[in-house]
DNA sequence: ATATATATCTTAGTCACTAAGAGATTTAGC
DNA sequence: GCTAAATCTCTTAGTGACTAAGATATATAT
């Protein structure tokens, strides 16, 4: 076999075993929402919330691209859960900024600790510098896919003779 | 800063940056089902169909993890779209095959275009032996992911007393 | 002071989902 | 063979999260 072809099969593979352990991401974080009993999206916002901190509603909806008023779903939901709190912004009185209760949010964040042991497992067998390999790929390939990500929702703006004849949707602006 | 304290570092910046890739793939995935203009199961089903080839309906609501009237409604949407074609298995005539129509078909392939490019530059930067590391962890990852995944169900089934106070949910069995 | 902009919420309607069970066919037990 | 149980898909009724559009409240600009 040609040293080109070697490497086609090895990027076939490599593909496939990210497309694979991407879905069971995927599939990992549906089951914590289901396990905790609550909506897929009621958990992606927990997760900004999280990463951020205190946001505003609207933050909320420009992060998940849903609308204010399905946000105001969620943050319904999350609240009642005792997950969350509203608060609203003394300076601006239009703005409600949301904050996770730490007490009752830690429940959730218990369920990613089966992640994270498996995940420590499988970093416990990489050198320094292979995880720094790694790291580089993660912070490349982010930036490849969102630059794909742009680069499709492109075509819906390019003139329609020049895409694929597809019933086209237009996405939430 | 300790030998090991950096390695801490290390670990953590690596899976925020692998989170965050995840999420950034999972955005993908969702624009390309909206500029198709089908539902994101419908896409999975897509996918799954162009993996395994042929399969049946119960097979998809196996693997997607929706109930047989779920994938019944997706098969009804993707059959309209000209995506798939039913046959009823001859030999089992409960049974009924669904397969995906290529020409039609083809026109979502086309979607993962940007994504499969963004992904080649990417990858061109790495040596064969770089690229082996990746692949090695990329399945290791699927392993470790898949494992968490049942620890994680496996909660559901230990006695109430011995995991975190939380209004669970059964998952469909 | 009035108009315009911004931030959240409300309402009505839609769509994909589940639970339960019906219908059609196959398999097992006698 | 014949009946009973099992298997596979589909149907039905109801639920819940979502969007679009506009209402409400507050802030900013002219």
């Amino acid at each position: 076999m040609s040293r080109t072809k070697a490497r086609a099969a090895l990027l076939q593979e490599l593909e496939a075993a990210m497309r694979r352990s991407s879905a069971q991401g995927v599939l990992y974080g549906q089951t914590v929402a289901n396990v905790a009993g609550i909506a897929n999206s009621d958990l992606e916002c927990m997760d900004i919330l999280y990463l951020e901190g205190r946001v505003t509603a609207g933050r909320l909806a420009e992060v998940t691209g849903l609308t204010t008023g399905a946000i105001t779903g969620v943050i319904d939901r999350l609240e009642k859960a005792g997950l969350v709190r509203r608060e609203r912004d003394e300076k601006d009185r239009r703005k409600v900024f949301i904050s996770v209760v730490p007490e009752t949010a830690m429940k959730i964040g218990q369920l990613y600790v089966p992640m994270q042991q498996a995940m420590e497992k499988v970093f416990g067998a990489y050198s320094d510098e292979e995880l720094r390999l790694l790291l580089r790929f993660a912070n490349e390939g982010y930036k490849g896919v969102l630059a794909a990500t742009e680069a499709l929702k492109g075509l819906l703006d390019t003139p329609p003779e020049k895409r694929p004849a597809l019933k086209l949707k237009k996405l939430r602006p």
